[in-house]
DNA sequence: ACCTGAACACCGTTCAAGT
DNA sequence: ACCTGAACACCGTTCAAGT
């Protein structure tokens, strides 16, 4: 458990002995790691205002300084978790520099369903809820884009070489989505069954007729 | 509101004026029920044993007679869901029984999101969760197996007459069920928005590239 | 500006009873 | 057998205050 940053207590609060709870640091920051952490073996629900606060310290009052409501707080850990899945995707991507447009299809479905398997709780909140129902965080929907710009970078490579049919990129991009999205949600709830070590050779086989179906004829 | 049937109320309670709220029907079924129609347009959390139990008409404490706890109510929600998305899979086979492989597999595909998308609490039930951890509801199992053996009769068929792929039928159900759950999955929390008069259309393109990938070559 | 404390209206679940 | 009622330990959120 994270320390309490003991920087700049009041004086007076520091004189009386009172005050301990006081956070003056990145509240904000420290609230959605403390979530991040409370949620990394576990469920979802397990992100309650009450215990995320407790963790950092403070009053669960507090809270509602940072984010407006218990929604506010899981969106900010869902933006964090599509910015870790965007850099899990690049990194795909970038060691799969020369390889064919099939394969880096294949390597970029494998690291999406490894990120989710391996980030459950994380996973099921970036994807589980309409979190931004009523257009609240639009920083949220940014980083949605970035992956998506990934996923349809792949594919525009792959039509520009020719590897790829002409389809509508938009089309494309949502088919291998929900494909990798459908087979991680599945794993997730155990309706699909994985061993983890057996990830990669599964997931290949699970795209293999998506990939086989791009190429022109 | 279903009205409690005025069935066998004990006499003295009948005498005495009371016990106005004993449900003496099938209490475990209109549960259910009354769990379903509460969602029917909603979320899931919506379903909580309070609020059901005094749609019925009953003490909360009632459920308990009939649900080990509110996951228990949760599968019995779910295998009921399950059991119309079989009826709904099955009539959308049926109507096709002259086309090709192909073009069943897309209406099939049809049928599924069309499901997700017009039960949109109940299905998020049936997948969000992993309501089974501990084996607990053999029964949903069972009806999850109803609904695989009916996309797998599909993909067996396909094989058979020489039309798709001799891969593992496994592997090949599998990929179909990720990328018709991974679509619903994905325009249920918006991250695809789909007009649902243009779902069909919409459904077909994205498993376009599966279906072409399925035929021999 | 930032945090607290008490209060409100909800939960699921347990225990001990009523008919 | 079946249902109730009070109690417990949780929630998210609101209001009014403290420093």
């Amino acid at each position: 458990m994270p320390r309490r940053p003991a920087r700049t207590l009041p004086d007076q609060a520091r004189a009386k002995g009172r005050r301990e709870t006081y956070h003056h640091g990145d509240l904000q920051r420290a609230l959605i790691s403390a979530a991040i952490e409370l949620i990394s073996q576990g469920n979802p629900e397990q992100i309650t205002l009450r215990e995320v606060s407790r963790r950092v310290g403070v009053n669960h009052r507090a809270v509602y300084r940072h984010f407006a409501d218990l929604t506010a707080l899981l969106a900010a850990v869902a933006e964090e978790g599509y910015r870790q899945l965007v850099d899990a995707l690049r990194e795909a991507v970038l060691g799969h520099r020369v390889s064919a447009p099939q394969r880096r299809l294949e390597a970029l479905a494998c690291a999406y369903i490894a990120f989710a398997l391996d980030h459950q709780a994380h996973y099921r909140i970036m994807f589980g809820r309409r979190l931004n129902e009523d257009g609240r965080f639009p920083v949220l929907e940014e980083v949605v884009k970035e992956a998506w710009a990934l996923l349809d970078a792949e594919i525009a490579s792959g039509i520009e070489r020719g590897t790829f049919v002409a389809r509508p990129r938009r089309e494309l991009v949502f088919s291998f989505w929900s494909l990798a999205h459908g087979f991680a949600s599945l794993a997730l709830v155990r309706r699909i069954r994985v061993k983890r070590a057996l990830l990669d050779p599964y997931a290949r086989q699970i795209v293999a007729p998506f990939v086989a179906g791009l190429r022109v004829r």
